[in-house]
DNA sequence: TCCGGGAAGTAACGCGCGTTACCAACGTAG
DNA sequence: CTACGTTGGTAACGCGCGTTACTTCCCGGA
């Protein structure tokens, strides 16, 4: 790329757009009372005549507020900003959209800044402080954190000069509000559904073993179980990688542990990636599912589970609700509010497919 | 949700933040030394003294530029607006990774902006002129337009009051400069795979006919073959619904209507789901992949394409590299230079796994 | 007749910053 | 000594808008 020599070069087309003066003098009346019109102030005092005066011209001319200015006026922006490594890993991208809905509807601007960029000094290195940095030059309102998987984060000190939200990760330091799936009621209902339908010997594909979502799917587990006057057979919990592969390798040991008789019917695999590669391994010793047995998986990725075939029973990760419920909060910060907790747990519901 | 009764309570903590004047007054200078010191003006005049006092004045009180003020007063917002249903339907989000990278490298805003949301008149009723006019309202430099799969759309004409580039999608009425996979050239190398793998007799599974993404990579899949010869059995095509369960149907059939010796021993799956629906066709008929039936997929979905037992070859959609160039192009256009063509195709490179 | 008071609107300031025009001091050439 | 360019700045305007203080007009009551 060749460095350009003159940065300032401002040859875009500058399309002088109509401004509250033109609106005025063509309603002829002054710049303040077409400001107060479009600002609907109950407590001015325009006659209805040169109101409706003002709001033709404001059509006739196609005039379009400048937010910019507004903001500069009035100190408060409509923006927040959202920073976020899921532009760039987008196995949660629905946190954007359900925070990205409930801006909207707040007839609020989300600006969004990447947590990963390239353009970084190291790996990882001041990258969320040079986002947040920009966000705040933007004068956002309120800060959004958002990770791709459930976990602590460390936020930028700069975080601080404003209302700040975490979503689907909590503050290592323990200061600031934050949104959690709750992994240990999405551990417990699956489990549940497995008991329902008549499985007591269930084997779990489980994820590394100290990560937040292992944790909280695994209680939950043994809760529902426990309710039943069961418990977890250690032998049952086999863990693998995150993957499809993972998932085939941990249910083979699983399956080809024990004589029929004593061999798990049902599979609880703490992701949906697992479960596929579970999948294969029934599939491949001639079981079927959910006849032979039955899998149950977490996450809900989409393309995974509702393309599977059987369509895979799983409990769903809130995304989406964890965004705008985020907005929501940073919403009730900014008014001065105050809010509900420090953690508020979102629930992981069950959604019913046919591998149960 | 209450409704408040004053909409202008501005509860929000005022953090008044530092401004050029005080960096100004804590190094004993004027406010315009400052500006120029902080823009980095070629021209100015400015000793090197009180250059570095001025920088340290901003290092010390944490001065950080307010980019609204900037924008009203330079009349440049480094904002580019993007419209899309993308955020509601994340298949193509990597094109707004893509955007959003170029973007952030390019020290630029993009502000996303929903197409399809809830709070509209109709369905799909003026839903992208509101978006395009928030987006106008905050001055954007310049307008995306991204769509979730390849096809033709109509922009709102206010679109035309700024610099406007369409992704993934183009102008029904053809003005507007777009950037769009090169569908047929990806048809082309999925056969050109198949035929250097060996395999003449290839069944292919289409989509909707009428859709450009069919169009064009029905047509590659045609000169590849022509290129060796060959002619596409018309016999040997079969459309289905989208969906896994659409491929596996399609699958079905063409895989049951021949003896073993003129069954294809390839398929040509136009996208990857089909080819998931096509991977049960084939396993349940206790044939291999890719020993019995070689089988390619389109998209790269990589929720699909990379988890699937063998893992899919496939053709990536180019999302990112999408993104990125529509800003690059855009880029272009708001510095007034001339692009390079009204429609760019991206080409679609083949991803070797391991089902052919 | 005068006065008080609401109705209808306007002038003017400031938000934080880019930018242009201007000014003072200091050489240096003629 | 005057003229003139250069260095190192500063004063002041305007971007588009929100907001406050102020003015003018009219009407009803004393």
């Amino acid at each position: 790329m060749a460095k350009s020599t003159n940065p300032d070069t401002p040859m875009a087309v500058k399309q002088r757009g109509v401004t509250m003066k033109d609106v005025a003098k063509h309603a002829g009346v002054s710049r303040t009372a077409v400001s107060f019109v479009l600002s609907n102030r109950e407590n001015a005092s325009i006659s209805e005549e040169t109101r409706t005066r003002i709001n033709d011209a404001v059509q006739e001319l196609g005039y379009r507020p400048n937010a910019g200015a507004r903001a500069l006026a009035s100190r408060r922006s409509d923006w927040y900003g959202i920073v976020t490594e899921i532009v760039t890993a987008p196995f949660a991208v629905d946190i954007i959209k359900g925070a990205q809905d409930q801006a909207w509807l707040d007839r609020r601007f989300l600006l969004i800044a990447p947590s990963d960029q390239a353009d970084a000094v190291g790996p990882n290195e001041g990258l969320e402080d040079a986002a947040t940095e920009k966000l705040l030059e933007q004068r956002v309102e309120g800060l959004l954190y958002a990770a791709t998987f459930h976990r602590g984060v460390h936020v930028p000190e700069s975080a601080n000069e404003v209302p700040t939200v975490l979503i689907n990760c909590f503050d290592a330091d323990g200061k600031l509000p934050s949104i959690v799936p709750d992994e240990r009621g999405g551990g417990r209902v699956a489990v549940e559904r497995l008991l329902q339908a008549g499985h007591t010997r269930i084997g779990v594909i489980n994820l590394d073993p100290v990560i937040p979502a292992a944790v909280g799917r695994l209680e939950g587990a043994r809760e529902a179980l426990a309710a039943a006057g069961l418990e977890l057979d250690p032998e049952l919990v086999v863990s693998g990688y995150a993957t499809a592969d993972g998932g085939y390798d941990a249910a083979c040991q699983i399956l080809d542990r024990y004589p029929q008789k004593e061999r798990p019917t049902a599979l609880f695999c703490l992701n949906d990636r697992m479960a596929m590669g579970a999948y294969d391994a029934i599939k491949e010793r001639g079981l079927t599912i959910p006849g032979d047995i039955a899998v149950i998986g977490f996450d809900n990725q989409e393309l995974i589970a509702a393309y599977l075939r059987p369509k895979l029973t799983t409990v769903a990760l809130p995304f989406e609700k964890m965004g705008a419920l985020g907005v929501q909060t940073l919403a009730a910060l900014t008014a001065g509010q105050p809010i509900l907790a420090d953690q508020q747990l979102v629930d992981c519901p069950l959604l019913e497919r046919s591998s149960v």
